[in-house]
DNA sequence: TACAAGGAATACC
DNA sequence: GGTATTCCTTGTA
C-alpha cells in the first residue's frame, strides 16, 4: 500500500476541487482543466514559484502547465540552490490540486467522473504522480535564457514502469490507470532527494491530456454523441450543454442561444459564448474547446499508423505532444528514427535541431507549424539541445512537410522546402491569444493592428522557430521594417511603439 | 533605455 | 534572387 503524505487514499479528499468559480461544490470535475488560476496560484505560493505568470483568468490547461514550467524556471534557474518546496497541508482549504514535496512534486487527477453517477469510474480517484528528477542546471549553449541540461533518458526509463509501451492514441486509455498505478511511490520514496523536474511537467502534461480524452471519452458514451464537436447535431449540441452545465454546476442557460449544430458551434467565438451565456460562457467555452483539442488529437493519432505514441515522446517533447494535439495538423509521419536517437543518446546532451515539433509523437517528421512550439522555451530538454543535429530536422524541414503559408490565412503547411515568414509567423502567434496573447495580440483585428506586448519573447520566439539563437527585437524589428516597402506590413497611421499593422490581405 | 527607421553586407535556401 | 540576419548609425520618446 501507499501513503502520501500521511493519508491513505481511502481517507485523502478529492484532490481538484470544482471551479473556483463554481459552486464549490460541484462534484469532481473533469480533470487538470480545472486547474484553476487559484490552484496553481495557491501550489506556487508554497512553492514561493513567483505568480505573477499566472495572473490571467480562464487559462486553459496548455497555458497553466506552461506558465507554471515558466515560473518554475525562473525561479530555480536564478538560484543555484533546490527548489524550495515543502509539504503542504492539502487537508485544508483547495484540498489539493497539486501537492508539493521537499524535492518532489505530487500532481493529483481525480477521476474525471466520480461524480457522475451513471458512468462508473474506471479510474482510481486519485493519481499521485511523483516527479523525481535530475538537477536543473543552466546551460549556456542556448539563447542566453534559462534553459537546462535533459534529463538522461535511462533515468527517465527507469521510473517508467518497465511493461508500459506507451500509450497510442487509440489504445484502451483506461489502462492509464494500471499506468499511473505504477508512478504511485511509497512515502519514503516520496521523501528522497528528488528534484524539480521540468521533464516530469510534461510527463504530467501528457498524463492530463491523456485523462482528459479518457473523460470525453466515457462522456461520449453516455451522452451517445461524437467525440468530435464538428460532428454534433443539435440535439448533441443540446445534451453536450446539459453534461456540461450539470458536470461543473452551472447555472442553466438558455439552451436556445445555442440552438446549433456542431460546425455553427464550434465557429463561435469566446465572445459568443459570453453573449450567449454571460459570465460562464468562457468556462462552457474552454470545455468545448478541450473537446476540440481532443478530437484532433483523435484524428491526428489515427493517422499516425506506423508509429505508435511512446511514452518517451511524453517525456522528451511533451510540448511538441500537446502541440500535436492542439494544433490538428500532423501528418502521417515516422517517428522512429528520432525517437531511436533520442533514446541511444542516452546519458549524454540529447542533440537536436531547432525547436520544432519535430521529436514529438507524431511529429517525426513533423508538420505542424503551430507556433506552440516555440512555447518550448520553457521546457527545459528542447531549450538545452544544440541547434545543429542531421537526427533532428531543422524547424523548416519540419514545417515544410505539408505545411506552407497562403496569403490570406496565414496558415503554415503545403510543400517542401518552404519556410515560414516572419509575417506568418507573427500571424500564427496572433490566431492564439491563449497561448501567445501576452506577447503579441490584436489591437484591431479588422484593420490588422496588432501590438507585440512582449518583444523579448516574441523575438525569441521567432529566434526559436528560425533556428538563430542570436534573435533579438532590434533584429526581428528590422525584418519586419524590410516588410513596408514589400507592402506587407506598415506602421499605423499614428505611429506607436510596437504597433504594426498587416496590408491586405496579409492580414486576412 | 527602448524603440523606430533604414543602409549595407552577409547568410541561407 | 528573395528573404532574413547581422551590424550599424541616427533619431525619437
Amino acid at each position: 500500500m501507499y501513503s502520501i503524505c500521511g493519508l491513505s487514499p481511502e481517507t485523502r479528499p478529492q484532490l481538484v476541487p470544482s471551479p473556483s468559480h463554481g459552486s464549490g461544490d460541484a462534484g469532481s470535475p473533469l480533470s487538470l482543466e480545472h486547474w484553476y488560476v487559484s490552484d496553481l496560484d495557491a501550489w506556487l505560493r508554497d512553492g514561493e514559484v513567483p505568480s505573477q505568470e499566472l495572473a490571467k483568468p480562464n487559462l486553459n490547461i496548455q497555458q497553466q502547465m506552461n506558465n507554471l514550467l515558466d515560473s518554475s524556471l525562473s525561479t530555480y534557474g536564478s538560484s543555484s540552490a533546490e527548489p524550495n518546496v515543502h509539504v503542504r497541508d492539502n487537508s485544508s482549504k483547495l484540498t489539493g490540486s497539486v501537492i508539493s514535496y521537499q524535492h518532489s512534486v505530487h500532481v493529483n487527477i481525480p477521476s474525471p467522473v466520480s461524480s457522475f453517477n451513471s458512468v462508473p469510474s474506471e479510474s482510481p480517484t486519485l493519481y499521485d504522480t511523483v516527479l523525481p528528477t535530475t538537477n536543473l542546471t543552466k546551460d549556456s549553449n542556448t539563447y542566453g535564457s534559462i534553459s537546462y541540461l535533459p534529463i538522461p533518458v535511462q533515468e527517465i526509463k527507469h521510473e517508467l514502469p518497465d511493461n508500459y509501451s506507451g500509450s497510442s492514441c487509440n489504445d484502451d486509455l483506461s489502462s492509464s490507470s494500471g499506468f499511473l498505478r505504477n508512478f504511485i511511490k511509497t512515502e519514503e520514496e516520496v521523501t528522497g532527494s528528488y528534484q524539480l523536474s521540468q521533464e516530469k511537467f510534461q510527463q504530467v502534461q501528457y498524463l492530463a491530456m491523456e485523462q482528459v480524452s479518457h473523460d470525453i471519452d466515457q462522456a461520449c458514451q453516455v451522452l451517445g454523441i461524437s467525440r468530435d464537436p464538428i460532428n454534433w447535431s443539435v440535439q448533441d449540441v443540446r445534451a453536450w450543454f446539459r453534461w456540461t452545465l450539470k458536470q461543473y454546476n452551472l447555472p442553466s442557460i438558455l439552451l436556445d442561444n445555442f440552438s446549433m449544430n456542431g460546425v455553427s458551434l464550434c465557429s463561435l467565438t469566446e465572445e459568443d459564448f459570453q453573449c450567449r451565456a454571460s459570465q460562464d460562457g468562457a468556462t462552457l467555452f474552454a470545455q468545448l474547446d478541450i473537446w476540440k483539442i481532443a478530437a484532433n488529437m483523435r484524428k491526428n493519432c489515427q493517422s499516425i499508423s506506423t508509429s505508435p505514441f511512446r511514452v518517451e515522446d511524453s517525456i522528451l517533447d511533451m510540448n511538441a505532444l500537446l502541440n500535436n494535439w492542439s494544433s490538428g495538423s500532423v501528418s502521417t509521419v515516422n517517428t522512429s528514427s528520432a525517437h531511436t536517437n533520442q533514446v541511444t543518446t542516452a546519458g549524454k546532451e540529447v542533440q537536436a535541431g531547432p525547436i520544432p515539433a519535430s521529436v514529438g509523437p507524431g511529429c517525426g517528421s513533423g508538420t505542424f507549424n503551430n507556433p506552440f512550439v516555440l512555447g518550448t522555451e520553457k521546457l527545459p530538454v528542447l531549450a538545452s539541445r544544440k541547434f545543429t543535429n542531421d537526427n533532428f530536422q531543422s524547424d523548416d524541414e519540419t514545417s515544410e512537410d505539408g505545411c506552407d503559408v497562403d496569403r490570406s490565412g496565414g496558415s503554415t503547411r503545403s510543400g517542401p522546402h518552404s519556410h515560414i515568414h516572419l509575417w506568418q509567423f507573427l500571424k500564427e502567434l496572433l490566431s492564439q491569444p491563449q497561448m501567445y496573447g501576452s506577447c503579441i495580440r490584436w489591437l484591431d483585428r479588422s484593420k490588422s493592428i496588432f501590438k507585440i506586448e512582449d518583444s523579448v519573447r516574441v523575438a525569441r520566439f521567432w529566434g526559436r522557430r528560425k533556428n538563430r539563437p542570436a534573435m533579438n527585437y532590434d533584429k526581428l524589428s528590422r525584418s519586419i521594417r524590410q516588410y513596408y516597402k514589400k507592402g506587407i506590413m506598415k506602421k499605423t497611421e499614428r505611429s506607436q511603439r510596437l504597433v504594426y499593422q498587416f496590408c491586405p490581405p496579409y492580414g486576412l
